[in-house]
RNA sequence: GCUCCGGUAGUGUAGUCCGGCCAAUCAUUUCGGCCUUUCGAGCCGAAGACUCGGGUUCAAAUCCCGGCCGGAGCACCA
């Protein structure tokens, strides 16, 4: 064996065995929904070796259950439509449900080369053969028989449940998962997509590895509840005098912001109005996330920085906060909103207006905001506060607590002190501004300047980084992290 | 039950293949300090890990055996 000489703290990506000459690779889930933080962990880190090695990165939707897991119609651009914003625009794009065609005369060779056969044993009949390690009546069946066969599963002439095409693998395998496993069954109900076109279709171990084939794949990374799946599809590589491509497998990914989650699950809990919708700031989609102001470039950083590992994982949303954090804090600009407001009369000289920098670091200029002898602060600060305490209204003025309830100041000077307390306000005339927060929603006022920020994603003094997503009354924006 | 696969700080990750440069990397987190007209940013500092037990070896996070813990698969789902 060759010594590779010690590489260098590597960045990024862990390199990829046999990739030197490019590689194909691609993402492959079923549209039943949009995609989660946990497909763009498949997105970004597939497309990022396709970018590393160069070569082709594909978009493939396996959708060939038209029942079980019925596919959403909608979904499918959803997933190029994220795919494209996560930096990670698919070289190829393709839908099993509308190649079925193609995968009939790959079944006949195979069938020829007696690598597969049809089988009328029920469900529950089969598996205990296959708990047994025992072969079953079908699977001695001529080539002659099993293509007439075949063909009257395709013609109608089979009822659906009555009959599956399994592959041969080993009935002695000592991994029962693995023995003799369907590649093909009836299903009549129509396709989402392609409606009644077909009613025999492949199942995922079949047309998972053949389109891999067909592809030219030379690397898939898939999680490893697939893992099994390789050893089934190997047979079928084997019949058919194919190459297996290199696979790596990676464990689950958990978030603690979320929990666990499933897209059937979050499915459910949208049609059940529990949430907005797929981009509601509560839910782990790829969509919320952009609403919410998080940037892909922070979310590519971090999904790379996970690697390949074949552990289970727990993460934080913490990490992808700090991420962001650095990509959006220049660009934000700072505002006023104050959650929880509480009016506070002053009496005295109050500037009318207040310049307050759009940026602390960077010079973008300055806001006016409408000041006076009446304005909102936040419930929490006035609970700090004491009468007779001073505190300075940040770019406005200090003042001078007369008292807490009802809340009353006087002016006390306009020049900055050193190490006085400092708390943001709002203008009495404020917009109405609500925050959308994963863990609830916060409704309060701002400065009438929010609504120059559509679309844009600013900080909140004092409360944290939102993205502005409506500017009709009230304004609403989305929480992105402190 | 059967079959696979994992286990490095709170979290993630580098190092493990090919033992020494590892009293273990980086990020995040938490806590201090400085700075600051934000509880943000920045700067400085600190905290915190090789699952356990044996074995091999001059030398083990790294190799071997066993235990423990965790995960996955065992569908006419993907």
């Amino acid at each position: 064996m060759q010594l590779s000489e010690k590489k260098e703290p590597d960045k990024g990506l862990p390199a990829l065995e046999g990739a030197e000459g490019g590689v194909v690779m691609r993402f492959a889930p079923n549209p039943n929904g949009p995609p989660t933080l946990g497909s763009a962990r498949g997105i970004i880190v597939n497309s990022e070796y396709v970018k590393k090695y160069g070569g082709k990165f594909i978009i493939r939707f396996d959708d060939t259950d038209p029942v079980k897991k019925r596919p959403m119609p909608e979904a499918y651009g959803w997933y190029l439509e994220d795919c494209r914003w996560l930096g990670a625009k698919p070289d190829m794009v393709i839908t099993a449900s509308e190649r079925v065609e193609q995968y009939y005369p790959i079944a006949e060779e195979l069938i020829r080369r007696g690598g597969a056969y049809v089988c009328g044993c029920a469900q529950a009949e089969f598996k205990e053969h296959k708990d047994r390690g025992i072969e079953c009546q079908h699977r001695g069946r001529s080539v002659e028989e099993n293509l007439d066969l075949w063909q009257r599963m395709l013609d109608g002439t089979v009822a659906e449940g009555e009959a599956v095409l399994r592959v041969k693998t080993d009935m002695h395998h000592k991994d029962p998962a693995i023995r003799d496993w369907p590649a093909f069954r009836i299903v009549t109900a129509p396709h989402p997509l392609v409606g009644d076109k077909y009613r025999v279709w492949p199942l995922l171990d079949f047309e998972s590895a053949v389109e891999d084939h067909l592809l030219g794949t030379t690397h898939i990374i898939r999680g490893k509840d697939l893992a099994d799946s390789g050893s089934r599809q190997r047979y079928l590589y084997e019949h058919l005098g194919w190459q297996y491509p290199r696979v790596i497998h990676w464990g689950r990914i958990k978030i603690h912001q979320f929990g666990s989650f499933s897209t059937s699950k979050l499915r459910k809990a949208i049609e059940a109005g529990e949430y907005s919708g797929w981009d509601d700031p509560r839910v782990p989609t790829v969509r919320a996330m952009r609403c919410r102001g998080i940037r892909a470039e922070a979310l590519r950083k971090f999904m790379i920085d996970l690697g390949v590992g074949e552990t289970d994982i727990s993460i934080s949303m913490d990490s992808i906060y700090a991420e962001n954090r650095k990509i959006i804090d220049p660009e934000a600009n700072r505002r006023f909103f104050v959650w929880e407001p509480v009016a506070l009369e002053i009496e005295g000289d109050v500037p009318a207006l207040a310049h307050a920098p759009l940026h602390p670091a960077i010079d973008r200029g300055v806001r006016e905001i409408p000041a006076g002898n009446r304005l909102f602060i936040c419930k929490s600060d006035l609970a700090g506060l004491k009468a007779g305490e001073g505190v300075r209204l940040k770019d406005l003025c200090n003042i001078e607590i007369i008292s807490t309830e009802p809340a009353r100041a006087r002016f006390a000077g306009k020049d900055v002190g050193k190490r006085t307390k400092i708390i943001h306000w709002a203008p009495a005339d404020g917009p109405k501004v609500r925050v959308l927060r994963p863990d609830g929603m916060d409704d309060g006022v701002g400065e009438a300047g929010i609504s120059q920020e559509l679309g844009r994603v600013v900080q909140f003094e004092r409360y944290g980084f939102v993205q502005v997503n409506s500017v009709s009354e009230p304004i609403v924006a989305y929480f992105a992290h402190r």
